[in-house]
DNA sequence: AGGACTTTGTGAATGTGAACACAAGCACAA
DNA sequence: TTGTGCTTGTGTTCACATTCACAAAGTCCT
């Protein structure tokens, strides 16, 4: 099974049990089997038994997961192991909520820039970080950044993210409503608040 | 066709044609092809014609689907051609964030009463809305709201759920951490901004 | 009216992911 | 050391979703 394609949902659903691992790691949990992890994160337990194996031979018979050594590993497959420097743009609601979400930290996650197309906010301060103009974002460069979030207007979402690109960002959070066009080494993942609410009443 | 079971997926792609055609409609398009409704959303053309499919024929053949008539279908069939009352739990800065959020009008939802734990937001207004304590949330009985959003600190959200799903809330937007458990009868939406990150550096 | 062209609707084929069932491996007690 | 009980890892089966391919149905020009 190790060298065999892994399916992107197993991708998704990696972040999902390392939280939960983190939690148990809290817990002073040492070990922790495949069906206990699956009652935190509402998956059988076959499923993470599957996603797991398809890295590495990581549990242990008759005992389960170690949690600590899984973490590192889940971290390091993700590449969470090191801080995962990120620029956010557009400092409106959502992007001022964004910018101090403290769950970022978790995942290794740091925001160190922020920009925003507004005069007004240009030079204010979210947190320790400064907000810059966003037509310097093309300045980026020089900083290697690889993600971004996109939480601006919908309709200079396309603009700002083809500027990212172009800073040499390989993943993109759109919280916008604008489907965005991007080359194909570049991964984008939308949510759309609005479009998450709409399928709900379908089912009542 | 017409008779078989709609898959979920179906289900979660409908909201999206929903705001492309709606966009076509500012654009005074009176029909559209599947292929080119395909382009706004980035899908296949069968893929849409086939998810339409499931619910009636809609469209004309050489011609393509009349932008007005597919809104009126797609909301009738996700209930979206009814105002969707909405109750927000939870007024911190993503909760304030979501109240205002202009996106939610467009698909028929209005956030009609916002809770909150701390003494200090309750009173204050959103908007319009004053927000009321939290411990008085099993009162909104009298109501009659189906759908609510949940953006409380994670340690919280599991109980905030309790007294929703008892006051007959059937749809969930959450927007913390925490997997929640209730009655199969609710359907629960989950969004976890740092999981959707988390993803995104493997693929760097 | 007829023929070329366009687009839908859908059965069938393909692809992808989830679930199952069980052999293999480890722990622990006798 | 042997047997019992538990848990992993995975080949296989099953379920579900996407894509294809094409007949049917409409448009539009001549």
């Amino acid at each position: 099974m190790r060298y065999q394609r892994v399916p992107e949902e197993t991708i998704k659903r990696l972040p999902r049990y390392l939280r939960a691992l983190l939690f148990l790691q809290q817990q002073q949990t040492e070990y922790v089997p495949s069906h206990t992890l699956a009652e935190y994160v509402r998956l059988n337990p076959p499923q993470i038994r599957k996603d797991l194996s398809y890295f590495g031979e990581f549990g242990l018979r008759g005992t389960g997961y170690n949690v600590e050594e899984l973490i590192k590993e889940i971290r390091r497959i993700l590449k969470l192991d090191v801080k995962q420097r990120t620029v956010l743009v557009g400092a409106g609601r959502l992007g001022s909520a964004i910018a101090r979400f403290p769950g970022f930290h978790l995942y290794g996650f740091d925001i160190t820039d922020i920009y925003d197309g507004s005069k007004k906010k240009i030079g204010r301060k979210i947190g320790k970080i400064e907000i810059k103009d966003v037509s310097k974002l093309a300045r980026l460069k020089s900083k290697k950044i690889k993600l971004a979030i996109i939480a601006t207007p919908p309709d200079v979402a396309q603009e700002v993210a083809d500027t990212l690109v172009k800073t040499g960002i390989t993943g993109i959070l759109n919280l916008t409503s604008t489907y965005l066009t991007v080359p194909k080494k570049v991964r984008v993942s939308t949510i759309d608040l609005a479009m998450e609410l709409g399928m709900l009443p379908y089912y009542t």
